[in-house]
DNA sequence: TATGAATGAGGGTTCATTCAT
DNA sequence: AATGAATGAACCCTCATTCAT
């Protein structure tokens, strides 16, 4: 029963904290959609940050695995990247709940997780990384700091624009393919 | 005098809203920022709500300004596009703060603005794929979707990270040459 | 309007103070003794503690203010001894809210303004040290350490017993002389 | 073993209720300090209320215990009131938290307990009394109300200030013959 | 006996908003 | 135009108390 409350109540807060940003959140109404009371929530989290943090550092958490998993498969640089891309954009399409949890409260996460979110946020660039060098090693990526190319890399994977690009989409594996080839080739015309 | 208080309410505001998003600035605050009463922040604005709103709109406007007049200038899809990363991330060096508000408010933004907003956003995007038409009518752009371009273009250009890149460079204009040439290039390596 | 709100709220916070304990007090109930709105009891006081504080110290500067306007008068340290006493006794009969917010707090006042307050304390027991030293000096008093002396002075003054003693009399001047006489000869019977 | 813990319990509760009043600590603290749990807690205790009724209660026994015996052994007033005195001041220095219990929750026992404790107060007012008749009727103590009298003495006894000059003193006989001499002959000089 | 989990009323405090001056 | 004072709803959190196990 507690372990069932707890993520009741873990569900409704990132369902709350992906619509509203965190200030906008009450902890009534993460009460409220547990359908616990306001003591019992304070029972399971010490505090309405407490409660935050242990969601935001979940989701770091939960993309450091999946990037760690897709790195110490075997296979070229270029197989890791598309897994890479389909992992982040299934993880859009599936369960967009902690992405925008994150995307409403990058100045939360600033001024109060910095030092350890923006770690666990290194962390997951450096993983990719690894696949960035492995693909300049192979002569698959162009030879520009890896650690930029992973940033921007997961800059765009991550940005809300991506989601709106999937969400009104007819065919979704064909913007798939669109942001894959923007992300390798860029925009201009290829001539070869 | 008057108009005085106003630019001083509004100056208040932005730099408040860039730091904390809206749930976490309180009126006070913004009077106090603007050494007025909070009679009269409420004089000169009928609400927060409204505040903010002011305040979403002309960003939104300075920047639709910005793009249109660099398509309406003589000259290539080349120098317009150079352009148009040139005014963006200028904008974001000289720590134009209403960027910072956009990014602070975007569960906001949609779920009260979205309809006025996201109109005006598509506007934006609308003057930017002038440019990418113009592009691939020279052969410069790839035949993709102008408007997809477009979006992508300008996400790039309106991410943290992307201000990250900047703020921590030693050499900003070699980090501008990167962000052009992924831009346009992507992360592949180019054989030709 | 406001001097008078202000007030209100000290009234309302004395006497309540006065009978239950500082975290026995509720804003609320200040609020509603002092016929206002919990805001506006937050727009005179910064805090609860901040509100006690008020009270408190300037309990104690009353005391102040009395006691030196005694020592200061012309007269034989007798005089002013049975002033003194008179004075403190008076105050415990006509307004004795005070001095019971100061009984039953206690040890809030030991945690939280130990230091000004203990400095307030041993200004006032300074004052009164003044009138013991002169009568050490007219040989009315005996030759012990004159601040101990004061010290215990207004210990027993200052007692709820002591207060206890005057409620139930029917005839308070003559508790007043009880304890001036125990006060000067203590309980022993005198052989002279 | 439930005797244990009950008297766990009790032991955590005194020294909590000694340092913060009643208002001022809570159920859980008072678990946590006897290191059982609330559940536990409630099982030995019906209610917050009626864990402190029961150790103001047994202080107050505790006392009258003290005195009686005093009072019941063979000797003059005179010896008896030096041993009341003793019997107190030692209690004061040994610091049995129960006298701290009393001072910090004043109101509280007034406004709840006010008829059955001031019962046993008078109780030990009257158990002293008869001390003060006999030295009255020894010719040894004046010959005033004696029950005034018993009142005057415990008051200055219980008093916190009393114990504070015990505290800070650098030899504590010297400080309890002041008090002594304080409550035989009080602050006069004293010419036989 | 003992526990962990749950409850809901109430605590101090903040805040957008209003309004007489 | 501008202010200070007032309001009351809502917020985060604590607490005494209960109860199934």
């Amino acid at each position: 029963m507690a372990q069932d409350t707890k993520t009741r109540i873990l569900t409704s807060a990132v369902e709350l904290f992906a619509e509203n940003n965190y200030h906008g959140v009450s902890m009534t109404e993460i009460a409220e959609g547990a359908e616990i009371s306001k003591g019992t929530l304070y029972w399971h989290f010490d505090s309405k940050k407490e409660l935050f943090r242990e969601i935001a550092f979940s989701g770091m958490d939960h993309f450091n695995r999946l990037f760690t998993e897709i790195v110490n498969k075997e296979g070229t640089s270029k197989e890791k990247i598309k897994n890479l891309i389909e992992c982040v954009l299934e993880t859009l399409v599936d369960n967009l709940n902690i992405l925008d949890v994150f995307r409403n409260n990058i100045e939360l996460i600033n001024n109060n997780f910095k030092d350890t979110l923006e770690l666990k946020h290194q962390q997951n660039i450096g993983v990719v990384t690894n696949i960035i060098e492995q693909g300049i090693a192979e002569g698959f990526i162009k030879d520009a700091d890896p650690n930029d190319i992973a940033t921007i890399i997961l800059t765009v994977l991550f940005t809300p624009q991506t989601k709106k690009l999937l969400d009104g989409a007819e065919n979704v594996d064909q913007k798939i393919d669109f942001i894959y080839d923007f992300l390798m080739n860029g925009i201009s015309r290829e001539e070869h």
